[in-house]
DNA sequence: CGACACCTTGAAGAGGTTCAAGAAATGTGG
DNA sequence: CCACATTTCTTGAACCTCTTCAAGGTGTCG
């Protein structure tokens, strides 16, 4: 029985403390905002990375002094998004990369006769808009999943910068040669797997981001619904659904709505990578 | 029936001029090779490309003359690839990126339990090798899917040149950001779309990038086996199979094992992107 | 508290896969 | 250049996974 989960677990404290929302990692890796910034602009406010806690993630490692200097030029302003709402849409002209500082990002393209497909889940520290480079304009939308906020990167400002600072150059490179490489392995999802694997492969792949950013490894808040989690994994959101209830009924995860704890991390890998038995 | 079509053809000129071959475009498209280079050495020819006629697919356009003697030195040598051998494999250290001068590729990535994913096909004038940037190692194999020959460019080259000379710096972000764009675009069609749709999606492109080197808009050769369009539409062999023959049913194409001749544009079109009636 | 969005589950059905066999093309070695 | 082995392609039939349609439950927010 799948629904008795609901009740077993109604009272516990299960997925309830504070280390299980994006927006209050356990380890300190949240963005600190200038004291009294936020009430400058209402939509965007000028800082610099340099103190910017997800500078790790963001940025080139092993920056000298000056290098930081230059770098803290590189982000024009910040913005903030109201869930729900898109920070750039299919066809806007493309000025600018965004890096994340809080909040959940979905992207997704469209054909023409309105289908739309889920490319991508992004949160603190990644980077959007690089789909707008090649023809200047965005052939995608970003929508914040939650309240969010971002620091605006101007991309001709980046070039002129990148061509300074080697490090930089570098950078950029690998962050649009990651982002290759991610769609690169989802494609292999999509290409090859079965329902249970996509939603295994989904679930390591977001607690392993969070985790990198001082979340639980076994425990996640999803920001996105169960029709967002299909397209992405080319799924309808029943079989989501369900696949999430066999999961339940395997004793491999406990799921409560959008909270998710996983209680047999090997079990998710052993059904991503299915065991050729002798 | 299906079957029919095979002696219908049988003797007729379909598909056999020269125009059809991958090797010999009809518009002046084509490599050029100075006369004797080929002799010196092997597998490494040091070329230039200021006289390459792929130039303006794999190259900034509007450089000045003395961008121009720059830009020859990004090609360190060219290399010949065998039918069959790989130009670069999944681990392998990266330092070069490719540009195809003649021949075709696939590019595929293996899960750990050993299936694979092919993740795309490249031609003359399209670059691979993009994957390796972020983690110095290759990720995915590159496969001679005919004999082939490609410029290699040493990316730290790449790099120390497109700080130098602008256009160059954003040519090669462009060619990064094409690259998601078209993986966005792989990602819709594997998450959303049936097999007939996948295959028409499929011809349509490869056909248009064809066209875009000089060759026939209506006819190609196919340079990969069913399963290898299978593995790149997430279908199995059979489905490709039987889907090319469901569209020589409804007389939108003919096809003669890996000769293809399409008879209906629109109506791929139309499979593609299906009109909403009513 | 009521409207709305989201999630779960069942039952029937469709699309694609699997397994199997045979035909056609391609490559190889004598 | 031909015979044979191998690879590739096609097609049928049974099966299975996922989708579709439908209904009801749960949670959330003004």
């Amino acid at each position: 029985m799948t629904t008795a989960i609901i009740h077993l677990h109604h009272g516990n404290t299960m997925l309830d403390h504070a280390a299980l929302t994006t927006a209050t990692p356990a380890k300190p890796l949240s963005p600190q905002l200038p004291a009294g910034a936020a009430a400058l602009h209402p939509h965007t406010i000028k800082v610099a990375c340099s103190n910017c806690n997800l500078r790790e993630l963001c940025m080139p490692l092993g920056l000298s002094a000056a290098e930081l200097d230059k770098i803290d030029d590189v982000v024009a302003s910040r913005r903030k998004i109201k869930r729900g709402s898109t920070l750039f849409r299919n066809g806007e002209k493309f000025t600018s990369l965004f890096a994340i500082r809080t909040g959940f990002f979905k992207t997704c393209v469209a054909s023409e006769d309105g289908r739309d497909q889920v490319t991508g889940f992004q949160m603190a520290g990644e980077i959007v808009g690089l789909d707008g480079i090649v023809n200047d304009h965005h052939t995608c939308d970003a929508v914040a999943l939650e309240d969010a906020e971002v620091c605006v990167m101007p991309f001709d400002r980046i070039e002129e910068l990148s061509r300074e600072v080697n490090s930089l150059q570098r950078h950029v490179h690998k962050i649009m040669s990651r982002e290759i490489v991610r769609e690169n392995g989802v494609m292999l999802l999509l290409g090859s797997m079965r329902a249970e694997e996509r939603l295994a492969a989904f679930l390591l792949n977001l607690v392993q981001r969070l985790h990198a950013r001082g979340f639980s490894q076994s425990e996640l808040v999803l920001r996105m619904t169960r029709e967002e989690i299909g397209s992405y994994l080319g799924l309808k959101l029943e079989t989501v659904s369900r696949t999430f209830s066999k999961f339940v009924d395997d004793g491999i995860v406990e799921v409560k709505q959008r909270h998710v704890r996983i209680l047999n991390t090997e079990a998710l890998k052993d059904i991503v990578n299915p065991k050729v038995c002798n």
